[in-house]
DNA sequence: GCAATTTAGTTTCAGATGAAACGAAAGCCA
DNA sequence: TGGCTTTCGTTTCATCTGAAACTAAATTGC
């Protein structure tokens, strides 16, 4: 159990995003969802909520209700795409902008001080280990039939 | 954003937990809750409710009802300590040993699938910086104030 | 041109979640 | 002994979640 990786890296990764999510909460008043909907509105500017669901690997129900809250919390502007009138276009407000210049930052600190503990070389080898989990995660890793 | 590590762990780890959680669901019918309880009970004996909430890192809300699932479905037996009549005495029941022995080699697979990309080196190295993040996620990482 | 299908986004519903309140039992201590 | 506190485990409640159903708009095929 306690040797069996999936399972600490799960562990780990939950330790880590509740404490993110907590802080994110403390400075923000904004959930991870919500969160995350910003950073991309911030990052690639206007999208479409399923181009949000694309970039946040969220599912189009958990945007619809973040950017719901970001637009009557007055962070996140919503108008009807007049080239295809099912799409909405969200974009950020100017007070949307305003809290984006204050997460990046955020976040570059809370990813600082999580690595912390890792030499310039180890930071290096996380990254590419990572890489490789992801790489190998993107297609069933588990057999249809287990 | 997909250079943010925290991200992009936090992703990678959704995508590993659903798709073995999945694979629990459809060969033995059992939630990642109730899978856990069945793993540490099968490991280290008969355990009260809280000692199964240490072991799995769970809170005793959940501990509670995915052991109330597991005895409802006959693989777990509930009876009340003696000794402490709050305390509870769960263990596997000869049904759950079955599904135990079973859990344990499946468990591996799915591990050894996941690192089927990596070298033996590179397994020491994860793990090597997984117990150096997972020692920095003990202790709280983000500053109160942040 | 228009029925059938697909796509965007919301709403509904049923289940999972955890914080807080809870009852019951045990421990503590005068 | 008899109150006060702590611990065990469950229940309650308010929230979050995603699958499925849904509306509206666009696209496809005939």
């Amino acid at each position: 159990m306690e040797d069996f990786l999936p399972y600490r890296l799960s562990v780990l990764m939950l330790r880590i995003s509740n404490a993110i999510a907590r802080s994110y909460e403390r400075r923000f008043r904004l959930t991870v969802p919500e969160w995350r909907v910003m950073a991309v509105l911030g990052r690639f500017g206007p999208l479409s909520a399923v181009g949000v669901a694309e970039k946040t690997q969220m599912d189009k129900v958990r945007v619809s209700r973040a950017v719901a809250r970001l637009v009557a919390s007055g962070r996140v502007s919503r108008r009807v795409d007049p080239v295809d009138r099912r799409r909405s276009v969200l974009a950020l407000t100017a007070e949307g902008r305003a809290v984006h210049r204050e997460i990046v930052p955020h976040a570059r600190r809370v990813e600082a001080r999580l690595l912390a503990g890792l030499a310039p070389a180890e930071r290096v080898q996380l990254d590419r280990l990572v890489a490789k989990l992801e790489a190998r995660a993107e297609t069933p890793f588990v057999a249809e039939a287990e």
